[in-house]
DNA sequence: AAGAACAACAACCGCCAGCTT
DNA sequence: CAAGCTGGCGGTTGTTGTTCT
């Protein structure tokens, strides 16, 4: 089957860098027609780009809400967890970033942060790359490459979050069964993390860069944001590390958590820290969409 | 000051899934 | 059911700006 490219004519279709002009020409048309039936957008606007050139400069950089310039620790932070647990699935890390387009975050990946992770994985780098031999068929590991796992947090990714988590909640707890439920465990984490008003998100003194907590990380091994200040306090296993992390979550207090799930994750290789996800024993959170 | 090397980012390309005919 | 079309995605390339020698 497949088709041919929508430029595939070629003749008169403009490339190269978007003027000011052209710009201009797409906005005022999308403000009366809105987004959407790209293919009628060259057509009606007189334009010579192709639909999809359209698309794409609307989607990435005319789009209203779009945030440019330097991503925040905080952006990173989500950026480097989620590239970790979904591997290079740029649309659906850009879902925990609306003011962030996909194309930024992966060209912001390809020249910091990929560099960044692996600097600080180097010694560990022998170990990240060979999984174990029973990878493929054993239920816990979790390869960040592995195409099959990304489906399965796409699934987790759709899924609605519950919004309301009453803070003194009864905190149970029962490991996932199989990769999809830790997926998508982690997934309305990170979401619920990322979407929540709380201070931790909103204080500036709560953005720590991975390398700031790893800098202090000899020294105390976990991390908490009271009000505007961040303390570190004693020593923190995974699993306590992952209470920390839902426990903002679940609404019961203001613990600092990202850049300790950074640390407990990049510390391992994922197929280790999904272990770690997944064998959680002390209680965290007692809704069944969680654990 | 000039050229080379590198970094950052915008844009393109090819493939795919889903929908329509 | 097959073929075609569209929108979306991820990888890659090209261009521009910056830093280094």
């Amino acid at each position: 089957m497949g088709r041919p490219p929508c430029c595939d004519n070629g003749v008169g279709v403009k490339k190269g860098p978007w003027t000011p002009e052209e710009d201009i020409v797409l906005v005022s048309y999308i403000q009366q027609h809105g987004p959407g039936n790209w293919r009628s957008v060259p057509e009606n606007t007189g334009l010579m780009r192709c639909s999809k050139s359209c698309r794409l400069r609307w989607t990435n950089y005319l789009r209203p809400g779009i945030k440019r310039g330097n991503f925040t620790p905080h952006e990173e932070g989500i950026i480097i967890h989620l590239q970790a647990l979904l591997g290079n699935k740029w649309a659906a890390i850009a879902s925990y970033l609306p003011q962030r387009t996909d194309n930024d975050i992966k060209n912001y990946w390809n020249t910091h942060l990929k560099k960044k992770v692996k600097r600080l994985q180097q010694p560990a780098a022998d170990s990240f790359q060979t999984p174990p031999s029973n990878a493929v068929t054993s239920p816990n590991y979790y390869s960040p490459t592995s195409s099959s796992s990304h489906h399965h947090n796409l699934q987790g990714l759709q899924q609605p979050m519950n919004s309301s988590y009453p803070s003194n909640t009864t905190c149970t707890a029962s490991a996932p069964s199989n990769n999809s439920e830790a997926a998508t465990a982690v997934s309305n984490l990170f979401q619920a993390w990322t979407m929540r008003p709380s201070p931790v998100a909103t204080t500036a003194n709560c953005m720590i860069t991975m390398q700031d907590f790893q800098e202090e990380h000899d020294a105390a091994a976990s991390m908490v944001c009271k009000d505007d200040q961040v303390v570190m306090t004693g020593d923190v296993s995974r699993s306590s590390a992952l209470e920390m992390v839902v426990a903002p979550v679940m609404g019961a207090s203001t613990t600092a958590t990202f850049s300790l799930l950074e640390d407990w994750l990049l510390e391992d290789m994922p197929g280790q820290a999904m272990d770690g996800l997944m064998g959680i024993s002390g209680g965290c959170c007692a809704d069944p969409i969680m654990f």
